[in-house]
DNA sequence: GATGCTTACGATACCCGTAAAGATA
DNA sequence: TATCTTTACGGGTATCGTAAGCATC
């Protein structure tokens, strides 16, 4: 057993059991890959893979469990290498944050200069990502961090903290009706049709939750990725615009006012989420901390290690 | 990096930095072992070592976190072949019980025909020692399950359930005058050269704890490891013995009276105790049943997911 | 001087990639 | 037929063990 054949497994399950593509993925050549599979399935004295005929179709029992404790290896093998970058280079390396737009545009603009003027030599990439995708690259280990609203909990391997709270807000263009309405009811913002977040995004959830328990339905006319869609359109005239309040910038927004509604679609809650069993770089730690004091790198640590690691809804 | 280079480092801790050692106790030359940590440093830029010449005196800090991600990965390396066992024999392969002496003859005989019935092809090595080894052989995975009574909890990659709950008891020569003395108290038994455990071992810190808080201090003759060796001498007429209630067998003991002491030194609970991370077979989980109903496979599972597989304490 | 670590070197085994052949869709 | 996997084979590399050279105690 070598590592080679398990970084081939764990590719195997990723490729959809296309070992072509495995080699290519792994840079080697296809028939080392399936070599590899025959040695590893011979030395442990089980199949791994379904096969019909010559094709691999998917895991087989073991093979699926062995997976879960593959992945756990080679997780832990990347965590000696960022373990060791850690006291060769200690200021310097690579920290990948993955974000919504609406937090990589309106929440880290506050965090990142200070974090980069603490570690100059570290390379922040700043993704931008849905809030699957952000669970995916978590999870694979190719993001540290990730910044998100929805979507992060209930995956067993991320652990999250909050990160701070926010609440939705109404835009409309100067001199709407809406802004002679106070104080601004379900009611009067389904009079106009909405110009919103997509499903998933945002706080989305939350809009059509309040909306639904009031049994109004809205006229959702447009729905878009980020604020600043959104805020266009709004100026185009095709509707009220629902969004995340920080996202208005009364000196840029001139031809747009901002209506508070904080008691008609309650807090939303963003989140710092991050794979448990990942390792993480000491600046990561002090990239969290600077996004909330509360989260110090002792707290971060109690909490990954006091969670589970394997966990048995997985099996 | 692969695995031999691991088992190395691994080794290298467990012998005192003796490479010669390691070279034997890996089945391996010396040389070898010498290059693959040469060639690890080399890879990873990083001295793991401390060496004072050429002599290697212990571990760098760098060195120690990469020794604890090591051991994660041999002791899921393990796992990957007892799960593969688990499939290709499901109900063959080798069960390792580690207990205390009292557990071994007085709590685990009940339980180990009936296992024995129901999984016939299991080999069970049963092992007797003391709480320090029973420790260390779960920690090394040499053994699968442990059964004290003590010295298993603070260590954070175990996990302890409990088995049963029993108590102290007087043994006395027949004819004593202490089986007239109704109830039993301290100050009377330390009228008396007592026998009884060594420090450490089946309640004894119990024991002490129960005179020391009554402002007694006992005369104890002598101390032993097991209830055989305590009867032997009582019945010599060395002094009264105090054992596990469990251990005295009125039918074979028949100098010796059982008198209760319940209400002197409190209850004590032998545990089972299992390393965190370590697969076990479902056999094994079968064994733990049998010992308490309570504990099935899946409370146990549930316990061992719930709790930190890496904990900061041992960083 | 005994023990223990490093380096050198030759034999072996392993890994990789090309190429050909067989299987599957 | 095009795609994909297995098997065969040759070149290259890594690993291993012996042996010699040094450092440490």
């Amino acid at each position: 057993m070598n590592f080679q054949q398990l970084r081939i497994i764990r590719e195997a399950a990723r490729c959809n059991f296309n070992l072509t593509e495995v080699g290519n993925a792994l840079f080697t050549s296809q028939s080392g890959v399936s070599k590899h599979i025959k040695d590893l399935e011979d030395e442990l004295g089980v199949e791994l893979f379904v096969r019909k005929g010559k094709r691999l179709l998917g895991l087989t029992d073991p093979g699926r469990e062995l997976l879960e404790i593959v992945e756990r290896i080679l997780l832990d093998a990347n965590n000696i290498k960022s373990l060791v970058e850690q006291y060769s280079k200690r200021d310097e390396g690579q920290l990948t944050v993955i974000a919504t737009h609406t937090q990589a545009r309106y929440a880290l603009p506050k965090v990142i200069p200070e974090f980069k003027k603490a570690f100059p030599k570290v390379h922040l990439k700043l993704h931008q990502a849905g809030p699957n995708e952000i669970v995916s690259m978590l999870l694979s280990g190719e993001a540290d961090i990730g910044v998100a609203t929805e979507a992060l909990h209930d995956v067993t391997k991320l652990d999250t903290f909050p990160y701070y709270t926010w609440y939705h807000a109404v835009i409309v263009p100067a001199g709407h009706p809406l802004e002679k309405v106070q104080p601004l009811t379900l009611q009067a913002l389904a009079e106009y049709p909405i110009v919103t977040y997509h499903e998933g995004l945002t706080g989305r959830a939350k809009i059509d939750q309040s909306f639904a328990d009031a049994g109004i339905t809205p006229e959702i006319v447009m729905s878009a990725l980020d604020a600043d869609v959104i805020k266009t359109y709004v100026e185009l005239g095709m509707g009220i615009g629902i969004i995340a309040s920080m996202a208005f910038n009364p000196a840029k927004d001139t031809d747009l006012r901002l209506l508070k509604c904080e008691h008609l679609f309650g807090a939303n809650t963003t989140y710092i989420a991050l794979r448990r069993g990942h390792y993480l770089r000491s600046f990561a730690y002090r990239f969290i901390e600077l996004c909330s004091p509360k989260l110090d790198e002792v707290t971060i640590r109690a909490r990954l290690a006091t969670h589970p690691a394997i966990n048995i809804a997985d099996r």
